[in-house]
DNA sequence: GCCCAACGTTGGCGCAGCCAACGACATTGA
DNA sequence: TCAATGTCGTTGGCTGCGCCAACGTTGGGC
């Protein structure tokens, strides 16, 4: 093979240290892991996050899910529906005020909320692989102090 | 305003603290940043990273853009269809490979280029302001460390 | 009773990342 | 030499995640 027009590209060195970058690849490397796990057990990100917070919570509007996740109210809307196909939660008209629904988590959204949690768990032993256990624990706190601002 | 069905929602506690999720805020964060600046100055993260790819290496095939900066071939060629527009690049075929493109930056592109690079100076200061100076560098250096085994 | 706010829902947009397929062309190996 | 293999640019399509606007329905404040 002849040699590139003009030698080898690689990501340029402006970026190499910035942060903005980096978070970008950490999330591309995270997201991968997680959506390749989410995948292999029939689920995506939205899923677990709504699930998590219907086993915390007990149940719950669509609107409160939304504020309390951060998913938009129309992709709620969407997700609860993947969600109910498989009967992992439950939509039952709220009779104390006809705007609302109140959903639920079944039984079987228990199981599979346990499932994603294993896979999760398993995807945080893989990313935080390269750390040495001292750093895990400062990277965390670092992120944490870094998004407090916006809690 | 009635209480909600059953008390306030909020983001899962078994996310709080999980790695992945902290990243995906992280970015979440900073890609707001990133493409309210980048829109502001009429491009966006792919051809910011593909003008420094150019200024960098000087002129590439499209192929070699793609393999140095992780983008796809077919996203490259949308990306410089959108950068050949204000003429920020040049698109001149190959004499001697008829199948390739070569693409060099403009000094329009160039300009331009600048410009992204103040914009995003700024944010990373924006970004960063959680953390004291000193945390500053740990927080790259475990980034770094984190992302070495994928280069 | 009016007006405004909240609710669920539909439909649409953007960015980033990826994949499959195509015709054109180049390189390799029999 | 010529067929196979592989690369290049390009088209078109898909997913996840995050948004926004609009609508009809319903509830609460005045």
């Amino acid at each position: 093979m002849r040699p590139h027009p003009a030698g080898a590209v690689t990501t340029p060195a402006r970026m190499l240290e910035m942060p903005t970058w980096l978070i970008s690849r950490a999330y591309a490397h995270a997201h991968r892991l997680l959506s390749d796990g989410f995948a292999a057990a029939g689920s995506r990100g939205y899923h677990y996050r709504l699930l998590g917070a219907l086993e915390e919570f007990g149940p719950a509007s669509q609107a409160a899910l939304g504020r309390g996740t951060g998913i938009d109210r129309s992709d709620v809307v969407a997700s609860l529906n993947e969600l109910a196909g498989p009967g992992f939660i439950e939509r039952v008209p709220d009779p104390d005020d006809r705007r609302r629904n109140i959903i639920s988590i079944t039984p079987a959204g228990t199981r599979q909320l346990r499932k994603l949690d294993k896979v999760l768990a398993g995807i945080q032993e893989k990313l935080l692989a390269p750390l040495p256990a001292a750093d895990r624990t400062e990277f965390v706190r670092l992120l944490t102090r870094l998004l407090e601002p916006d809690n």
